[in-house]
DNA sequence: GTATATGCAAACCGTTTGCATGGCT
DNA sequence: AGCCATGCAAACGGTTTGCATATAC
């Protein structure tokens, strides 16, 4: 992990009041250290984990993502009923989901327009709206 | 199951290709018999099932479940991770997901129109495009 | 008669948790 | 010092599967 990557790691754990501690700063770097929007799943996060060098146990890999998403530095993405996504970007968009590969990427947001969206149900508000586009070789 | 709802549970299993024996023609009837739209889980079901006297294991419920996706006389619709719906509405159509009950309905559909999809990307086409509006309690 | 469906219990897999140890403030 | 994070292994919950029995064709 470079010296960039470790700070901005630094900052971002700052940002959900998470204390620095070597796990969490090794997976923030491995998250957000390039500064780029990133999709991983509890296994692939580990598996990254793993290859970087960086010993930490899979609960913790747990545990951890399961922080950040409460400290609102990830979102969860449900695409799959088998395993649970995560996402660095926060902001309310569309992904697709490859469902030959099982991957889940940001689809090209620009042009989406999702008009007369149905009003929330007496008593309830909407709490986010998700769009998974599921791709399927042609 | 009235005569009615056992017709309906017949037809409908022909129309999949699936042998109508008696623990399918009662969940045929539980899921279609009313003619009305249904979201169900393998629990619900099971619950609806032992609910109306009818004698289904649940391992059995869950492997017709599948068998019925697999005729196409059902979708699925990921919005929880911890457990499987099923959608006896097969045209895409978007859906509420109360979380407050993890309840799965619905939504209007009359007005939602959505603009400049994204492209599929080279040699993928889309499969499907899943929308989920979360509710919260207002 | 043959292929397929059912039921039970055990296996499964991703995820969570209890508890002892270690680290951050 | 005190609180919180980590690691391991065991528990967990929804789902699937192996195998013996029963049913549709």
């Amino acid at each position: 992990m470079s010296l960039t990557e470790h700070h901005r790691g630094t900052t971002w754990l700052e940002r959900g009041g998470l204390r620095p501690t070597r796990q969490r700063l090794a997976l923030a770097g491995l998250l957000v250290g390039d500064g780029l929007n990133r999709h991983v799943t509890a296994e692939s996060l580990f598996a990254a984990a793993a290859q970087a060098g960086e010993k930490v146990s899979l609960a913790t890999v747990y545990n951890t993502l399961r922080a950040f998403c409460e400290a609102g530095l990830l979102n969860e993405v449900v695409v799959d009923g088998a395993r649970s996504y995560f996402d660095t970007r926060l902001d309310d968009h569309p992904h697709f989901y490859w469902e030959d590969s099982n991957a889940l990427t940001d689809a090209p947001v620009e042009d989406l327009v999702i008009s007369n969206l149905p009003a929330a149900p007496e008593g309830m508000a909407v709490s986010r709206v998700d769009v998974v586009i599921r791709l399927k070789k042609a």
